[in-house]
DNA sequence: TCAAAAGTGTTTCCAATACACCCATGA
DNA sequence: TCATGGGTGTATTGGAAACACTTTTGA
């Protein structure tokens, strides 16, 4: 999406009809987050999302809206479903919210701005992931705020949205061992408690630590490095970071989990 | 899509840009098949597809355009990933096709016709699974021919087919163990080795014989049912059916393989 | 010296693998 | 009785799981 122009004179260099939502999950305060908006003046937070330029692909679009939203180029990103239902419309499914950004919008764009958004859209959604400390949470033109939320405390959220996040972690638990979490999630280096913890998440279910350890390393993909001195009194954990040689060939075969 | 109209008099009533494409995998003559058309007067071949009208879901559409294609109502179907690169229309990337398809249009409908092929389609690509031995393929309006081809000898095929297709063989590579693939390839009885040669065809390796009928009726999803006399001499093999209770639950959680 | 967390060892168990063996079938 | 393919038995291996033990850290 075009970076200068206001949304109000994009609206011609979009394809009609289709839209992508995108659900980044973010590895934060030793949980797994998405990113989420609110819109402006409501309670009602929504997905990231954006329309498809009539000279992009929709890979293209999400990474550059995902750059908007969050500082951070080229996320790991991948298409997991689209969604067609019918009554997908913002007028049909959440009409009191889009009556209050109406009001926002400038009295001259209203028009045009409102004929777009009744149209019936499909919508692909995609899963990012993103190194949450790198990330610089950043509202769009029609929310007031942007921001980490816990995958265990989803507030109210907008359209199907709940649905497409559920969606999205489904897709990750079954699609888990061809996906470089580690790689995606942490930065370039971390202990093996993090790993585990993001394991963890995905699968639902606790993994005991000793036999987490010895399966990574049996795995080779992970350098060892100094420890980190947290200043707690206790062993010190080493820092791993990933060989990204082996790292993508186990990924690519299937790592082998679960 | 209206079984009654012709596709001329359709066009109104379709969602522009989007289109859908299906990889239907058949189980024939003991291997893994899938279904192609021939463009009319040519020799390129194409996966069924369609066009979303302004009332229907994706998947509406795509099972009554698999029903017109194969005589078979209620296909199992999966989408696995939507195709949005800039290049996509006939003419960009087809155009000889396409000029061979277009001189057989009514002279009256050409300038509607082309004006629609014209587009740029986002296209959504479904990987659907059925037992080969009910289905009675049948051509679409710009094709001569319909029938299975085996993944081993994919001719000239248009577009990005060709990529399409490698990408659903992935998809059901990764998520072998969340899709019923006795259930949906396979008639009612069948025999051990048909499941294993299907297994086999997937993961691209041979399976021990023994090993593979144990792992099976361990899971305990297969009733086994009278021998099959081929008139072959040797052991007649057993027949069984899947009970769908506990193969419902199997694939729900992920039924362990590869 | 202590508690807490990290890392390693050990034991048990079961699934995966590789074959060998026996059985049924019709020529 | 023979060849062929189907079904079962068995020995070996290696990873998964459970848990004990040792080490490190700073209070």
């Amino acid at each position: 999406m075009n970076k200068h122009k206001s949304f109000y004179d994009q609206i011609e260099d979009l394809v009609p009809s289709i839209s992508m939502d995108c659900v980044v999950f973010g590895y934060h305060h030793k949980g797994l987050h998405i990113l989420l908006l609110r819109y402006k003046k409501t309670n009602t937070w929504a997905l990231p999302g954006g329309f498809l330029p009539k000279n992009a692909t929709m890979e293209n679009a999400v990474t550059d809206l995902l750059f908007q939203r969050t500082g951070v180029e080229n996320i790991f990103l991948q298409q997991f479903h689209t969604f067609s239902s019918v009554k997908r419309g913002w007028t049909d499914r959440d009409g009191r919210n889009f009556e209050i950004i109406k009001s926002l919008w400038p009295q001259e764009h209203k028009g045009k701005l409102s004929k777009w958004f009744e149209q019936r859209f499909v919508s692909t959604a995609f899963m990012a992931l993103v190194d949450a400390s790198i990330v610089n949470p950043t509202p769009d033109e029609i929310s007031d705020e942007c921001k980490w939320i816990s995958l265990n405390e989803l507030p109210n959220l907008a359209l199907d949205h709940r649905q497409i996040i559920e969606e999205a972690q489904r897709h990750l638990r079954q699609k888990i061992n061809y996906i470089p979490l580690g790689r995606s999630l942490l930065p370039s280096k971390f202990t093996m408690y993090d790993l585990q913890l993001i394991y963890e998440a995905i699968l639902g279910e606790e993994l005991d630590r000793g036999n987490f350890q010895r399966k990574m390393m049996k795995l080779n993909f992970l350098d060892r490095h100094e420890k980190l001195m947290t200043g707690a009194s206790n062993k010190a954990p080493y820092l791993y970071s990933i060989n990204d040689k082996v790292y993508d060939q186990l990924i690519k075969d299937g790592i082998g989990f679960g």
